[in-house]
DNA sequence: TCGATTTATTTGTCGGACTATATACGCAAT
DNA sequence: ATTGCGTATATAGTCCGACAAATAAATCGA
């Protein structure tokens, strides 16, 4: 209440009120969304609290109670809080969240992401990725293989300081899953990949960059190209932990 | 179209129009994000297809606009859906459907489980669940120890073809991914276990209750109390391997 | 003291009006 | 005939205001 100056505007809706900028090309729920979503995974708002009243929140905001409670639908069905009615909307336990939707790991990894997720993170790259290498030496195609290979040799031109680098490791990584034949597996690791790369970044800015892990990745490559499962599996088994060595090196220097 | 027999009813809004049963506890909204994730899933809108816009559909499925918004907003964020101005909402590609989360899973498996997908998931049990159990070997402390047994000594008292028993083949599992101290393990795979739980029941309907397996399960946790990781690992890959071959066996007979 | 009832608060649902934006169309200039 | 631009139009996006439903909390009665 007791605000705006000179008194309310019934009947003064057809103008411009006031210009929004919208930050991002997100739409106006989505922006909300996003917000309440860095807010919650930062820690701003901790399991079992309570969001203030839709009326108040929205207007807090800035926004229509509409569009407040479409994004509070997203953040429901990414597990992240629960509305009932006379109680009003809490945040959930950690473990009711969906830690693998991507838009959820993209929050958590907006700030500083916490160490422990991190870890576990890795720990979960660990296990599926070998796994998968060695499913795609069982699996791929030709034309799986010249996908990699035009990856790495991308790789080969730029360096992973450039961003153009980085997305031919995300081929890289990509081509791999794609050549298991299987969408989960693929799912999983597209949002895994996503977390990692923002990791990498952020290792980037603690001046790092490390080892040329072209060769690593060659290994890989060529254990897939021979049809060799398990020198799969062990390559790239090889290249996560080296990725999550340089990470923790990142963090615990930062 | 074209129903409504008597004409419009446009000076009655207190009353009680239509009572409306709500099949499920879930509110409004939740109930059509349900219905239109069921059919998507489903394959009634292919990947590519239009939905009717807002104003039809929402009349067509008898509630207002603002609620099927609310459930479009809930198939966006988890991948199902992109709306856009002037072109409608339309199905996004299986590939970008967040194929792991609860939600999507339960849609998918509400009706005939597409096989092949069914394959990917054991596929990926496959590889979590042995590594999982591999880990809780590792750091597993006497309450997860004695919650497993706990669930063990359920799983004995009533067989599997009861829902209890099933409860605590789920509990068991669980407290193993527990006992891995890994947050983005457990999601995952609860995420699967929800999936596999109905694969359960549909392999029941096929009639098929075949082995008795406790002895499986107990060589799990005898590995796991004893700290052996490599033993876990194995023992947890024969019961998911034998869990796809009934699995598969049901699916071929249906 | 305990249970039933009322109250109050909060989310849920609705309808309608207006805005923003992207596509499609048509007209004109070249 | 082709190109370019402006306009028309269809669709999702946003807002508002009111009422319904649910339920935690307070109140009242036995």
């Amino acid at each position: 209440m007791r605000d705006d100056s000179t008194g309310g505007d019934p009947k003064q809706p057809p103008v411009n009120p006031t210009r929004k900028p919208r930050g991002t090309g997100r739409r106006l729920n989505g922006a909300v969304a996003h917000k309440l979503g860095l807010a919650i995974l930062a820690g701003e708002y901790a399991p079992g609290d309570i969001l203030s009243g839709e009326i108040a929140f929205a207007e807090e905001l800035e926004v229509s109670r509409s569009a407040y409670r479409e994004a509070v639908q997203v953040l429901t069905a990414k597990g992240l809080v629960e509305s009932r009615t006379k109680t009003g909307t809490r945040v959930l336990p950690r473990s009711r969240w969906n830690l693998l939707d991507p838009d959820v790991l993209a929050w958590a990894f907006a700030g500083e992401p916490d160490v422990d997720f991190v870890r576990n993170l890795f720990e979960l790259r660990a296990i599926v990725e070998p796994a998968a290498a060695a499913l795609a030496a069982e699996r791929r195609d030709k034309v799986d293989l010249k996908v990699m290979k035009d990856a790495l040799a991308e790789m080969r031109r730029h360096t992973v300081s450039t961003e153009l680098g980085r997305a031919a490791d995300r081929d890289f990584h990509t081509a791999i899953l794609q050549a298991t034949r299987n969408d989960a597996l693929l799912t999983l690791s597209a949002s895994i990949g996503a977390a990692v790369n923002l990791t990498t970044e952020f290792k980037q800015r603690g001046r790092t960059l490390p080892r040329n892990a072209l060769p690593d990745h060659l290994r890989v490559y060529e254990a897939i190209a021979a049809g060799d499962a398990n020198e799969a599996s062990q390559a790239m088994r090889v290249l996560v932990d080296l990725a999550l060595d340089d990470t923790r090196a990142a963090m615990s220097r930062g």
